[in-house]
RNA sequence: GUGGAUGUAGCUCAGCUGGUUAGAGCACUGGAUUGUGGUUCCAGGGGUCGUGGGUUCAAGUCCCAUCUUCCACCCCA
């Protein structure tokens, strides 16, 4: 071979089976997001580069994928802009379309700029790849897709409510034991200002997040180097050992932060979330989690995180309340609240626990074999009975040798084989053989019909 | 972006301190079996050893660069 052929790092192809897998994820998804009254939205692969940059902080807009101007697009750059050779400052005259980042921001976009003809509140779910130009690693692809859920436009913690209750059913569909884990971003502020440090919320926070990760200790050496005093930190212990139930976590909590603004507040949310939940007999269970902070620093409510119980994986899905989602687009005070299923790594919890359905696989019933012109239009008239029954069958495309052709049907997993030459054009029948048995008989159309069914 | 490992047939890998013609299993093709797959037996095709340079009488093997993939960190889904 001259030269192998390539895909650029991190993305991946999929084949017929990863792809019926993928799609029964996707599928069970999308079932269970419509059931909840959520509506599909698509939005274009790249975006104006001005509605991305500066939305995902500093390392995000390195992360962007630019899409080179079309055309000469260096002829309009003056010499002076090329000399300096500053990759940032340049990108922007010869680059202004850039490929989603994720699915949050082109919502925030759409929410604004068809505000006129969006119900409020507006449910939408959207399943698409995104793009991020960051290093690949295990679970982590340049190319992947979310599946996101948002309700945009209500302040309601009803929908918080809605959420986990889809989380709950999407995941009981896919046999996934799940934990949900909640926590409030007005919980954590509350933390910072009881500890003294409200500036510092987001390295606290940061450093809180990965006391799973990397244990009590690292985390204090972590706050010391993020320049939290000592004192503070003395502070923080009581609010990291917390442990037990939800409720004497929360009483806790309320000890140490409730006499805090946002602390009081978050911790008031909570509560009305766990009692509307209370009446809807989830199956997961749910688990305050005071350390739960999340990356990303738009949420200001509450904070989702899901985990599969028996498989270390990492998050499977997750998300939180955003207030003034659309601010950045010019309008204000519209708030929403979202979680988003990381269908990749689902497929990889259903893949190591085995759990993917049989059917997942095969899509074709019947296989008529081809013995050539004088029994083709016998078996295409078979073949048209079949389809018109609903069956998915297939007639092998050319008289090739019979043991190539029902190779074919063994490596494609087709549970039956039709034969008909002369013999049984004669009698007006068919021989049918059972790939998984191997037994084999003759019997009509009807009787196959009925059969394969 | 930082650090470490890796690359040999379509796939998974072996190949000694450099030494003749680079191997195995699986997959593929043909035959045993011209109307019967999944098992078995026999035969066959397929490799510029990631790429480029260097050291050497001699490089898959040693050195340098570069790319790929993987792992950890940063960050994130």
């Amino acid at each position: 071979m001259e030269q192998k052929p390539s895909i650029p790092k991190g993305t991946r192809d999929f084949g017929p089976l990863e792809m019926s897998r993928r799609n029964y994820i996707f599928n069970t998804i999308r079932k269970v997001f419509e059931k909840y009254g959520y509506q599909p939205i698509e939005t274009p692969a790249m975006e104006n580069l001005s509605s991305l940059l500066g939305k995902y902080g500093e390392e995000g807009d390195k992360l962007l994928f630019k899409i080179l101007n079309s055309g000469d697009y260096l002829a309009k750059i003056d010499d002076e802009l090329l000399k300096e050779k500053e990759s940032l400052k340049l990108s922007t005259q010869i680059s202004e379309k850039g490929l989603r980042y994720d699915l949050t921001v082109p919502l925030a976009r759409f929410v604004v700029q068809h505000r006129n003809e969006i119900v409020f509140p507006f449910k939408r779910y959207q399943i698409q790849p995104v793009w991020r130009a960051d290093r690949p690693q295990k679970g982590r692809y340049r190319e992947f897709f979310q599946c996101d859920v948002d309700v945009i436009g209500v302040d309601s913690l009803l929908n918080e409510v809605d959420l986990i209750s889809v989380i709950d059913e999407v995941f009981s569909k896919l046999n996934i034991n799940i934990v949900i884990k909640l926590n409030n971003r007005k919980i954590l502020s509350g933390i910072a200002q009881a500890i003294g440090q409200p500036e510092s919320m987001m390295d606290i926070t940061m450093a809180m997040d990965k006391l799973d990760k990397i244990g009590e200790d690292k985390v204090y050496e972590e706050l010391h180097e993020r320049n939290i005093s000592d004192e503070s930190i003395e502070k923080l212990k009581p609010v990291l050992r917390l442990t037990g139930d939800n409720q004497s976590r929360l009483n806790s909590l309320g000890e140490l932060i409730g006499s805090t603004d946002d602390g009081a507040l978050g911790l008031e949310e909570i509560h009305t979330i766990l009692k509307y939940l209370k009446p809807m007999n989830l199956k997961s269970p749910i688990e305050i989690d005071q350390s739960l902070a999340r990356g990303l620093n738009y949420y200001t409510g509450a904070i989702i995180e899901v985990k599969a119980q028996d498989v270390s994986i990492g998050s499977i899905c997750g998300g939180g309340r955003y207030d003034n989602l659309t601010g950045i687009f010019g309008m204000p005070g519209v708030s929403g609240v979202g979680v988003s299923f990381g269908a990749d790594r689902i497929y990889d919890v259903l893949t190591e626990l085995k759990l993917f359905p049989q059917e997942a696989g095969a899509l074709t019933k019947v296989l008529l074999i081809n013995f050539g012109e004088n029994e083709t239009p016998y078996a295409l008239n078979i073949l048209n009975k079949l389809h018109s029954a609903g069956i998915s069958a297939e007639l092998f495309p050319e008289p090739a040798k019979l043991k190539k052709q029902m190779k074919y049907a063994d490596q494609k997993q087709i549970p039956y084989v039709v034969l008909i030459g002369e013999e049984e054009m004669k009698t007006e029948t068919l021989t049918l053989k059972n790939m998984q048995s191997g037994d084999q008989a003759k019997i009509t159309v009807d009787e196959l019909i009925k059969k394969v069914e």
